[in-house]
DNA sequence: TCTTGACCTAAACCTGACTTTAGCTTCTAT
DNA sequence: ATAGAAGCTAAAGTCAGGTTTAGGTCAAGA
């Protein structure tokens, strides 16, 4: 199947000039043209697409996102580079995770103490609460 | 305790230029200065520090942390207005730790992958693979 | 007193990831 | 045949979040 950028952008919700810019960073290697120039994504290009998706939630640049790219050119000789690639992503995307679910621990602390400030009608009354009085689950995490 | 900016950014691993650029945003909007014209950081800016690194972990810009600084020097009539905020940014990083989640999935599935492919020799063998032959584990996150 | 390291400002610069603009061409439906 | 929608390019612009530069000032020890 072949699809116009308009097609593809209405699909996958990517914007016009965002696909344009992806092409122009060399991210569609093979990509065809019609003879008067017009993009043509095949399947090919849609499956980069997500690729290419996946690699940026996980905090890949463009750069580097095309950087695999290219290898993926390269055929069987690098598949050592690649796996390598996605084991060492997959390592990031556990570290961010940790982050982020100590960051979500911290919230909760700020949730309880405005929570708790609310109740009781300022602020004074939770700051200077002694730490046996902060909820178990949220104790460890005061800032 | 008082800080110099350069005891500051040693502490917290912030650079000079940073505490600088937050400062001229408007982050610390109580912070003294000696008779010369020097920073003076206290209790009151580290603790803000913490703040500000905890909001920017859950994705937060720094206009927005700016803003919730100033409700915070408004006093108890900002209670109701904070809380919300802690509470919408909970939520966020919930939602952020879920999408990250679905990318782990699929970062799993092309590890499994290359590491499949590597101990064929090639990717082909695994390309077409039918669906039975992936592992349970990461059959749903296939890309 | 003098030197030297730490600090100051304003303004310019930088990077990443796009988006916008201007002017032109191609394609499709009537 | 032609109008209008959709596509094209190069180049400039935008935004966030800093960093760098240039040209000073401040403060503490010898």
């Amino acid at each position: 199947m072949y699809y116009s950028i308009g097609e593809v952008a209405n699909a996958t919700g990517i914007a016009i000039s965002t696909l344009r810019y992806y092409d122009r960073e060399g991210m569609f290697p093979n990509m065809e043209r019609s003879n008067g120039g017009i993009r043509v994504f095949s399947d090919t290009e849609i499956n980069t697409l997500k690729v290419i998706e996946c690699l940026k939630s996980s905090g890949m640049s463009i750069k580097s996102i095309k950087e695999f790219l290219v290898w993926c050119g390269e055929g069987d000789t690098s598949l050592g580079k690649r796996r390598e690639m996605f084991h060492a992503r997959l390592e990031e995307v556990e570290k961010q995770i940790e982050a982020l679910q100590a960051t979500k621990n911290r919230l909760k602390y700020k949730c309880w103490y405005y929570d708790t400030a609310i109740a009781a009608g300022s602020e004074e009354a939770v700051k200077n609460l002694p730490v046996d009085e902060i909820p178990e689950d949220v104790r460890d995490y005061k800032i």
